[in-house]
RNA sequence: GGGGGUGUGGCGGAAUCGGUAGACGCGCCGGACUCAAAAUCCGGUGGUUUCGCGACCUUGGGGGUUCGAGUCCCCCCGCCCCUACCA
């Protein structure tokens, strides 16, 4: 027998795959599809860890033995390939970011093969490549044209030491997260996608989709959905007036006083001159933090404000209340203004207490409200024609009374904001846009589709701060397509979510020029049935995509309202990592372990392991093709998924890759022993094990549950291997079954057994639930609940039987003797429970 | 503060309906092979106690329901992820 070579068989089918295109997407269409998507990458410059491949092996697994089980699959890779740090790099090196971001991909593509994974790479796409920017392009164009894209004048956050703009997250405490640099808030023109006019289908859609309920909470909690009133406040002795949001219009006959946010744009024409000068300091210390200071300060944080020295005009009962302004306010929700009763809110009771303001009780219930809020509810009081209402009806009630009068109505208020959709950078796609000479956007038409992005000497904002794109000053000269007229480019580029929003619509056709896909194979292949992914895209990328996707759903140009039917996210791999007490880490086999105690093996310091996220700064990244080397793909495959479940994290134990590695080795022996024939025959419990791990791995294809799976294969292989004789059929059998998870292996044993075509198309086995079936059982015997032994029976033995043969056990009748048996359980197959007394 | 998740041997994790807790793998221990080691193969492996048969304990902690609880109910504790004054 042949040692098992894994490097050999590996590279030999990796080979084969490629030159018969084995995974081209089928194109008859009389049998049903699959679409299994992995959440594609951006090819960064680090190369892939062990980390990565955990979910594109889960997939893998799901296409292969869906296409054995005779479905056509659509599987397929691709590269989110615009982004600021391929720019960076760029820089760094004076290169092009075309050019790193091509040497990255050419790296990941590398590492993908090795794996082995089945993707279709004739339908490859990256969305920095002008054939599929050509489309992000025009589906901004259909977005405008639909009145959901925008220019608004906003605060963005400007980093000068960079010269460019930053996205929120980038930026912690005033300064850029990687190089400290100060960022300032600025207020420039920019594109916003009108996502909020989708909230509501974005919060119904959830319920059509099968998503882990961790991932739509999320979602709805982002946009934010809440019921409650617009009331309309006057300001006292002016002819002004201001809107406030409430979700407790019942608690109006409580109002003490109101906040504006500082930046709400009333407050400088009611100020009062004797306030003037509180007001504008309170503002320009709240103006040095940007909203997102603002917003990571805890709850309980002190409250700050200011009286304006203005007043109200309560409209439930014409009380003058004062004006205060104060950050706990948010300018960008709601009207940027509330109404304040701090006996039944939180925030408004910290703040009365904090400013000494007066607190009036409307709901009857709980203790003091001097002390606390009362948020509970109970009939309300000192409410006139609300007295002895509940909060339910007190808001009903209310909202038809602001209504009749014109004061205010009902209404639905959502967290979610329209999406700032510009950025000013040079890696992106460019806007397919141009403006006249008095500003307006005129869409560039279709034919003259892409707006390619212009090749320039420095990738730097210009002197006076506008985006890098304005160095191509030739680029920016156009004409207005509708007129003729000179016009001039858009120099914004989009924001890296924009080409992840549709690229597995792309997938169905990415070699169509004419169109951005094929309306006939959308049909066939939508939506997507599996999309495996991290957690961490819960609310930006999987919203932005559902948001475009039903824009396109509205327009015409796709058959399904929601992109993706299915969603699961993979657990992420942990590592040990080691780190001195100066905080500097090291590499694993840098340090060992001496008396107990954890040290660095060239200065003896005492280091300490750390599970943490796997990371080249960490120093714990193992990487995937040192695996591939040493114990082979599909040993590393096995061990991503046998590791636990999918959707946990885990920590990453290469030792446990040598352990699949020696389940492969007694696979290959096995298939390669004499005692497999065509005229075995199977013991009963061989034959159970085997149909048992058919069954076991073929719902795993539908539950993602591998770890389980993969243990019932070893067992019939430690079975198997024990066995006097192997039928071939079993082998034959096991070998469909181990080639979604190891394929080079299964298919090297697939020929050697005889096959002349590949494993890829065989057909699945099928379990013989008969063969499941067992004809003797063991029955714990129990005595008041405790284990004191057990029986073998027939499994349609007669009760009276079983526990007679448990009675006559001797370990059961010393526990019995003497004492009165009280009760008599059979659960048939399972256990006898003797209760004595 | 809010939301979601989770807690089982030395470690990763199994346990379909409330029915023998610890499958499978790692590690460890013993044996075979070897001049020796590595690799490989075979066997053992929750804890305490016992020469042994066995007994007792054991699923974060405490209560409860039940003939029977890792699983159901109540209270408490720990850890992880997300979120952050949204009126």
């Amino acid at each position: 027998m042949e040692p098992y070579d894994h490097r050999a068989i590996e590279a030999k089918w990796q080979d084969y795959w490629e030159e018969r295109e084995t995974f081209a997407t089928p194109t008859d269409r009389t049998r049903p599809k699959y679409y299994v998507l992995d959440m594609f990458p951006y090819p960064s410059g680090a190369g892939l860890h062990v980390g990565h491949p955990k979910g594109y092996v889960a997939t893998d697994v799901v296409a292969r033995a869906r296409r054995m089980m005779g479905f056509n699959v659509l599987r397929v890779m691709g590269w989110d390939s615009f982004g600021l740090p391929a720019e960076r790099q760029a820089d760094k090196e004076g290169a092009h970011p075309r050019d790193i971001t091509e040497r990255n991909i050419k790296t990941f593509k590398l590492q993908l093969r090795r794996l082995g994974l089945s993707y279709d790479w004739k339908r490859e796409l990256a969305t920095s490549s002008p054939e599929y920017y050509k489309w992000t392009q025009w589906i901004f164009l259909e977005l405008f044209k639909a009145g959901l894209a925008f220019q608004a004048e906003i605060p963005v956050n400007w980093c000068p030491a960079l010269g460019t703009v930053l996205a929120n997250e980038e930026v912690k405490d005033g300064r850029y997260v990687e190089t400290g640099d100060l960022v300032e808030q600025r207020r420039m023109k920019q594109w916003m996608l009108k996502i909020t006019a989708y909230a509501e289908r974005l919060v119904d859609g959830l319920d059509s989709v099968d998503w882990p309920e961790g991932i739509k909470e999320m979602q709805r909690h982002w946009i934010g959905r809440s019921e409650g009133a617009v009331v309309r406040f006057a300001v006292a002795d002016r002819a002004d007036s201001f809107e406030i949001f409430t979700t407790r219009p019942d608690t109006l006959f409580g109002c003490t006083y109101c906040v504006l946010a500082p930046e709400h744009p009333l407050v400088g024409a009611l100020t009062t001159p004797d306030q003037a000068e509180a007001v504008a300091a309170y503002r320009a210390e709240v103006g040095r933090r940007s909203d997102r200071d603002r917003m990571s300060q805890a709850v309980d944080a002190p409250k700050t404000g200011c009286f304006t020295g203005a007043y109200a005009i309560n409209p439930v009962n014409g009380q003058r209340v004062p004006i205060w302004i104060a950050d706990y306010v948010l300018a960008s929700y709601g009207s940027g203004a509330v109404f304040a009763c701090p006996a039944h809110d939180e925030r408004d009771h910290a703040f009365a207490r904090a400013f000494g303001l007066p607190i009036v009780r409307v709901v009857e219930g709980g203790p003091d409200v001097a002390e606390a809020a009362y948020t509970g509810d109970g009939p309300h009081v000192a409410s006139a024609f609300l007295d002895g209402l509940d909060i339910t009806g007190a808001k009903r009630a209310i909202i038809t009374w602001l209504t009749d009068r014109g004061a205010g109505h009902g209404t639905i208020q959502y967290r979610l904001r329209d999406w700032l959709f510009s950025r000013q950078r040079y890696w992106g796609e460019p806007f397919p846009l141009v403006f006249r000479d008095d500003g307006t956007p005129v869409p560039v038409p279709v034919g003259d589709l892409p707006v390619a992005l212009p090749e320039i000497a420095e990738r730097k904002a210009t002197e006076d701060g506008r985006p890098p794109l304005a160095r191509a000053v030739a680029w920016m000269q156009a004409t207005d397509p509708t007129t003729g007229l000179p016009a001039v480019r858009e120099t914004n580029t989009m924001p890296q979510w924009a080409g992840s929003c549709w690229y597995y619509l792309r997938f169905i056709s990415p070699d169509r020029s004419d169109v951005p896909w094929d309306r006939e194979e959308e049909r066939y292949w939508m939506p997507v049935d599996l999309y495996v992914g991290g957690a961490e895209h819960a609310t930006l990328h999987l919203l932005y995509a559902r948001f475009w996707h039903q824009v396109l759903y509205d327009l015409g140009h796709v058959s399904t309202p929601e992109p993706f039917q299915r969603l699961y996210n993979q657990g992420m791999i942990h590592a040990t990592s080691y780190r001195d007490a100066a905080g500097r880490y090291w590499y694993p086999e840098e340090v060992e372990v001496r008396d107990g105690v954890t040290v660095s093996r060239a200065t003896g310091v005492e280091v300490f392991p750390k599970m943490e996220k796997m990371s080249k700064s960490k120093y714990n990244v193992v990487n995937p093709d040192d695996m591939c080397e040493r114990y082979g793909a599909d040993a590393m495959r096995l061990y991503e998924l046998f590791m636990g479940p999918l959707e946990d994290g885990a920590l990453w134990e290469t030792s446990g890759v040598a352990g699949t590695r020696r389940f492969l080795d007694r696979l290959w022996r096995l298939a390669h022993d004499e005692k497999v024939s065509a005229s075995a025959v199977a013991s009963r419990d061989l034959d159970r094990a085997l149909h048992q791990a058919i069954r076991r791995v073929t719902d795993a294809v539908e539950s993602l549950k591998f770890n389980t799976a993969i243990s019932d294969m070893m067992v019939y292989v430690n079975e198997a291997t024990k066995a006097a004789a192997v039928p071939a059929a079993h082998v034959d059998a096991l070998v469909r079954i181990v080639a979604p998870f190891a394929p080079h292996l299964a298919e090297e044993l697939w020929a050697a057994s005889g096959h002349h075509e590949s494993v890829t198309y065989a057909p699945w086995p099928e379990w013989d639930e008969a063969k499941l079936a067992v004809d003797l059982v063991t029955v714990a015997v129990q005595v008041s609940g405790k284990l004191r032994g057990q029986i073998d029976v027939a499994v349609d033995a007669a009760e009276a039987d079983v526990l007679a043969a448990a009675k006559a056990l001797p370990d059961v009748a010393r526990w019995i003797e003497g004492k009165q048996l009280v009760r008599e359980v059979y659960v048939p197959g399972r256990i006898v429970n003797l209760v004595v007394r």
